[in-house]
DNA sequence: TCTGGGGTCCTAGGACCC
DNA sequence: TCTGGGGTCCTAGGACCC
């Protein structure tokens, strides 16, 4: 049996946890740059608002309705999530961390799951303040849909367990095939074709049907809901590839702004390697305009690179990114988003060292770490490259919350 | 004016090898 | 006349997730 602990609108609920005067009221949280609404609670989403939608175009029913909007403040999110889990694990011996707001715990030999779980959310909500939904079930997947009752019928009180070939059949019955986890977009349309509604309806095709026309995913998920476990525990142990980009409150056509901006991803990037202990031999740069300005020169590119020797050094990376950047830049373009992704990555130990490398990569790793060690004390960008200029965003995140939890002078005060 | 950011896995097709 | 077959590796792109 696998529970599934998932935190009910999770950065909206965050906010609510230092906001204790909204609890029971509508509020989003936007993305990067204010963009759009990323999360909103229950009481959000009976006003009409949807996950996804432009902030620009529901400003009306926000001022109309006194919805609490909220900038992104991923600082204070990773940090409860993290609160939250180290409870999950006090009290659970297998714990499969999935996302900032999910994850999956293994009941096997559990007598009683329900209680079990019902007590783990108590002292979630007790300790952290962040309301959570478990669902139970022999599957992660049959585990997903038996959240999602868990969260939308009152009468579960956050908890429910599909422990039976009825109950199975009664919730798949209900859960529509684009809801099922691992069905997207696409294959639900497909599924449509099929005359494929429900996920019972999935169910009641073969196998071998399934393997020939949604290949081995579509049969993995078709086996899971028939109740046969078959996805792997999720390990987050070790990531393949790092990613950071940024879309620009006000696009850039200088090809100079643009390395600083690229700057700043490969040194966020570098760090995150050496947190990992890892390294990397590819280096991608990418960089687009616009896509919703369909009437402008339109321009997408990501370009990758080999690297001699993997590494996770901020000066090499950095050196090689720009070069990337100034082989793909075309003037004349306004570009909206950039960002810079390595990949391919391994295990710093295990590094094939190069007999002509012309760096002194021990004390170059010195160096970095002495970096890390300083800007982690004294707060992040303190020493950087000049290339990556005064640190400035320019990106727009008007309606922040503080950083509650980890910096002291934003610390709450009670009056 | 204004549409996120960070990941994973799978597949098809090409290059290359014997 | 007749021009193989099977395997591996790599990459780009698509689909999915939160």
């Amino acid at each position: 049996m696998y529970g599934l602990i998932d935190c009910d609108s999770f950065f909206a609920s965050c906010e609510q946890v230092f906001r204790p005067d909204l609890r029971h009221s509508p509020v989003i949280v936007l993305s990067g740059n204010d963009g759009c609404v990323i999360a909103l609670t229950r009481e959000a989403k009976a006003l009409g608002i949807k996950r996804g939608i432009p902030y620009f175009k529901i400003k009306k029913e926000i001022e109309c309705h006194h919805i609490a909007v909220f900038s992104s403040n991923f600082t204070l999110y990773g940090d409860l999530s993290s609160r939250v889990v180290r409870m999950i694990m006090n009290r659970a011996d297998e714990v499969e961390v999935y996302s900032i707001d999910e994850a999956f715990i293994n009941l096997i030999g559990e007598k009683d799951p329900i209680s079990f779980c019902s007590r783990l959310r108590r002292e979630i909500w007790q300790g952290v303040n962040i309301p959570v939904s478990i669902g139970i079930a022999p599957t992660r997947t049959l585990a997903k849909i038996a959240t999602d009752f868990a969260k939308h019928y009152k009468g579960y009180e956050g908890v429910c367990l599909i422990d039976t070939d009825e109950k199975r059949e009664k919730a798949l019955r209900l859960i529509a095939i684009d809801e099922v986890w691992g069905i997207g977009r696409q294959l639900s349309k497909k599924m449509a074709l099929y005359g494929i509604k429900t996920a019972w309806d999935f169910t009641q095709k073969k196998a071998s049907w399934t393997r020939k026309n949604f290949k081995i995913q579509g049969l993995r998920t078709w086996n899971e809901l028939q109740g046969i476990s078959c996805l792997d525990a999720y390990s987050p142990a070790e990531k393949q590839s790092i990613c950071t980009s940024r879309t620009f409150s006000h696009p850039i056509a200088d090809v100079e702004l643009l390395a600083e901006r690229v700057a700043v991803f490969v040194a966020a990037c570098a760090k995150k390697l050496r947190f990992q202990n890892g390294v990397s031999d590819t280096l991608t740069v990418f960089i687009y305009t616009s896509r919703h300005q369909q009437d402008q020169p339109q321009h997408q590119e990501a370009f990758p690179v080999h690297l001699e020797t993997a590494t996770n050094d901020t000066l090499e990376l950095t050196h090689m990114a720009l070069q990337v950047l100034r082989h793909i830049y075309r003037k004349g373009y306004l570009y909206k988003k950039a960002g810079v992704i390595v990949s391919n990555i391994t295990s710093s130990n295990t590094v094939q060292q190069n007999l002509f490398d012309k760096i002194n990569r021990p004390q170059r790793l010195k160096l970095n770490q002495a970096i890390d060690r300083i800007n982690e004390k004294l707060g992040q960008n303190t020493i950087r490259l000049a290339r990556q200029g005064n640190g400035e965003w320019g990106s727009k995140s008007e309606l922040s919350s503080p950083h509650y939890t980890t910096q002291l002078d934003e610390i709450m005060r009670i009056k």
